[in-house]
DNA sequence: ATAGTTGCAAAGGCTTTGCACCGCG
DNA sequence: CGCGGTGCAAAGCCTTTGCAACTAT
């Protein structure tokens, strides 16, 4: 992670827990939850440290951060650029393998650095679980 | 405003005063600002009030709810799909006119219901009034 | 020694909720 | 009369912050 070491910014166990916590979790974790799925083998990591972490880790570009809900934010360790989908019946959040239009570098005269493109709906497994037995829909 | 009236939900003053305020200020305001904006001439209105009538106007499609940013929503009167700009330095929120791709009703097996596409960067203001006299870049 | 990091607890900010009162239908 | 809506205050939840102890350079 020379992209935190060259500045200074040293490079700890509680980091990379962190950061392997979203590698091995593609479900777009929740703070929260990425502080309970590793307190279970480092019990004595804290809330604050994941938050800094994640806030930490999103500047240096390491993790995107997903707005798709108001409630609480969203992390991916996936930061090239694709879609997110949001089942408004289950909550849980997808990737989508759309592929994207060329996003511009500039646009009416603003420097434009990154974009997030969200969608939201029923998801296909919410979709086949309300159909079949009933005819009129609620 | 029938699609309202329609339902049993009734079309009351704070009503009208929430959707008219986001009519005239389309600067993307926050709940506290439509609060603060409505007070000035109707001060018995209630934040609760404000907060309420925003998830329904959202919930019967009359507005926008926008999660451009982790600290709080924005709301736009305009619901047509429109791009949103979000400058990190001065913090204000822009529609982009960039005319969207054909964004499909359905993605993977999802049923999409809709979209929201956000870009940040350094808005055309803010680029001009940090040239001119630097050099080299920070 | 110094600058950076952690963990705890408390604070902070946005949003939702419970409840009594009011008003249209 | 009843359902819906308002306003107030309190609660709730997510996130940030202050600070003392600690660690790698």
């Amino acid at each position: 992670m020379s992209v935190l070491t060259e500045r200074g910014v040293r490079w700890t166990v509680q980091r990379y827990l962190i950061l392997s916590y979203l590698y091995d979790h593609r479900t777009h974790p929740t703070a929260e939850e990425v502080y309970q799925g590793i307190r279970k083998a480092f019990s004595t990591i804290s809330r604050a440290t994941v938050y800094n972490t994640l806030e930490l880790l999103k500047e240096y570009g390491l993790v995107q951060e997903l707005l798709i809900e108001k409630e609480r934010a969203r992390y991916d360790f996936d930061v090239s650029p694709h879609m997110h989908f949001k089942c408004e019946k289950c909550g849980m959040v997808y990737d989508l393998e759309i592929s994207l239009p060329p996003l511009p570098s500039e646009a009416e005269g603003h420097l434009v650095k990154g974009f997030q493109l969200y969608a939201v709906g029923i998801c296909r497994k919410c979709r086949g679980e309300g159909e079949g037995a009933g005819t009129s829909g609620g």
